[in-house]
DNA sequence: TATGATTGTGCAAACGTTTGCAGAACGGTA
DNA sequence: TACCGTTCTGCAAACGTTTGCACAATCATA
């Protein structure tokens, strides 16, 4: 015998101990009611004796069901991301399945590449966020016959997605309540993830009759550094916002640093808002006004809907989350005009 | 045939259209060398056309290898875990492992209860953060037998940790060398995480001769509410502290929430050192400064260790890494005595 | 005491792979 | 033509479960 044998104790082992088949210990294990009281009594003691473990691969094969499902994010350390895991996570193991973890870093091979891994781990699903591959998986249906999810892609027939325009709507409708005509906006990288965000930008400024200015619309990386230097480039403007209205929270803290350090005040020379309220970002200083996105029910609603897919209800339709302002003290009214911003104030 | 067959294409498939046996087939698509180039070709054609994925449960099965790993950590949401969760997904996977991941809550039974399912699921081996089951394990093995690796456990053989006592030391060695002598500190709930950072903290206080004054040691709860609540414990007192040490990041932000409310300025009035080194905490206003702790590190060597293990080699010994005081702008000399803090200064 | 119903158990196939071993096909040499 | 060595392929067992079906045991009833 070339390979040993299992370090784990079987179905078998148990069976040679009890002095009946396998299929008694199964049944016996999964309190058939065909077992008779004895034996099964018997068979659940010897099982805890011998700390048997069930093995879920050689259940899964048998069953064809792996109780396994596969959440890919973008990245594993972006705050956004925490809660909407926990719930995907919770609902999931509450429901009996466990998840595999793995992240795209928004890239569309590593995308797929992780997902076809999931598909050979026979997961009974999949849940995606940021995810490039987006519509293309209706092509790609019958290399992947399995049910996907995606989470903010909302073009996508099966996915959950924050009303994005909706928000961004709100979050420029405050602003220009305040008085703020110069409104910038720092985007993410990526173009997709961009266009609700700017498609509800655009729409409040043309129905307030501001004329849309494209130095005013500047690149982030959605993280922390990336708004930093976005911040820096709006300050370099000749003529410098005076809102500035961020791809999300980490990109808002980072033009807020940048503010910072040019001497500004918040919100009295600039007002600024993020995107997705972060935990911290109510413990900010000063305290962030944000547009809240429901990460964790979005989570939750996710996983419902793919465990719906799971079970063969196929007529369910992309779901779209209300999102709301949630209005701290990062923004305020806008500045006189002609001095709207006083570079190196107070002290 | 009561259970349908299944809907993926399967080695046998292809073996009946190509005409060949299966063993065929997977010789030809694992490139074994005993196989004509002629067939070789034609069933990588084959698997290509049909978009045969091999089902890695089958597999696992029978080489007796998931090629899987199990991460246990306290909570999802904790941004402390995110950079290590990024280093222990990252090396795993391109060593070939996909990751399960489940939090523990903190939680003895719930962890447990994960523990359990991942070696249901036949994981190669576990890695745990802020484990409660702890040098439990060791009794456990014949429950378990599985290798595991714990983070910040430091008295479990197969581990990794932060040199917390160390880092809590440069802390309040610091704060002190600022001219403090009342210095707080912050806790988390539980009892065992605190071990190492009270260690410290008494070490140089006694070193100093400053005697230890048990009313300046507040619970925290390691979160943004319990950090804020500590901080007003900590101005209630009859003798405020004029710097305080705190379990995390988080617990220093809300400790620095709590003292911005009660108009006090940091550090001219109250210094405030954090630990963890979180992304955000360099762009808070002011900056935090911080223990910063190897997160990335830590998830590599831990994962690193686990491999090792799985392969057999268990003379590996628990891991210490090296910490170190991040200074920023949240500590200053310490105020003068009689009148160390001043409520409702400035404007 | 046979009959039938009821209850409990075992056989064997199946899930989708991998792999040792046997053996077929093929080519070359004597 | 017979033989041997290569080179390629297939058989069958195994991994650890589940489960339809057949059948054995038990017991009450006629």
């Amino acid at each position: 015998m070339s390979r040993p044998k299992s370090k784990f104790v079987s179905i078998k082992d148990i069976a040679l101990e009890a002095g009946v088949s396998p299929s008694t210990v199964s049944r016996a294990l999964h309190n058939h009611p065909h077992i008779s009281k004895k034996t099964g009594a018997r068979i659940h003691r010897l099982a805890q004796e011998m700390s048997y473990t069930p093995s879920l691969l050689a259940r899964s094969l048998v069953t064809q069901d792996s109780a396994t499902i596969g959440l890919v994010i973008t990245y594993t350390s972006d705050p956004f991301l925490a809660r909407l895991v926990t719930g995907v996570e919770e609902t999931a193991r509450s429901s009996g399945y466990s998840v595999f973890l793995s992240s795209s870093y928004r890239d569309y091979d590593r995308e797929l590449e992780v997902v076809r891994s999931f598909h050979e781990r026979r997961t009974n699903g999949i849940i995606i966020t940021g995810s490039q591959i987006d519509t293309d998986y209706m092509d790609l249906h019958n290399r992947f016959p399995l049910p996907i999810v995606l989470i903010n892609s909302r073009t996508y027939p099966y996915s959950v997605s924050a009303d994005k325009i909706s928000g961004a709507k709100q979050a420029v409708e405050h602003l220009i309540r305040l008085g703020h005509r110069r409104i910038a906006f720092v985007s993410n990288q990526n173009v997709r993830t961009n266009l609700d965000r700017l498609t509800g930008y655009r729409q409040v400024l043309r129905k307030h009759d501001i004329p849309i200015d494209d130095s005013l619309i500047v690149a982030g990386d959605g993280m922390l550094e990336g708004g930093a230097r976005a911040g820096q480039q709006l300050l370099n403007l000749p003529q410098p916002p005076t809102a500035i209205f961020c791809f999300n929270d980490m990109t808002a803290v980072g033009v807020l640093t940048a503010l910072g350090e040019a001497g500004l005040q918040v919100p009295r020379n600039c007002s600024v808002v993020g995107f997705d309220d972060l935990e911290m970002s109510a413990y900010f200083s000063p305290p962030l006004t944000t547009v809240r996105q429901p990460c964790n029910r979005m989570g939750r609603a996710a996983i419902r809907m793919l465990l719906q897919l799971i079970r063969g209800e196929n007529e369910v339709q992309a779901e779209i989350l209300p999102i709301e302002l949630v209005v701290r003290q990062t923004t305020g009214p806008a500045p006189a005009p002609h001095k709207s911003i006083q570079v190196g104030g107070l002290k």
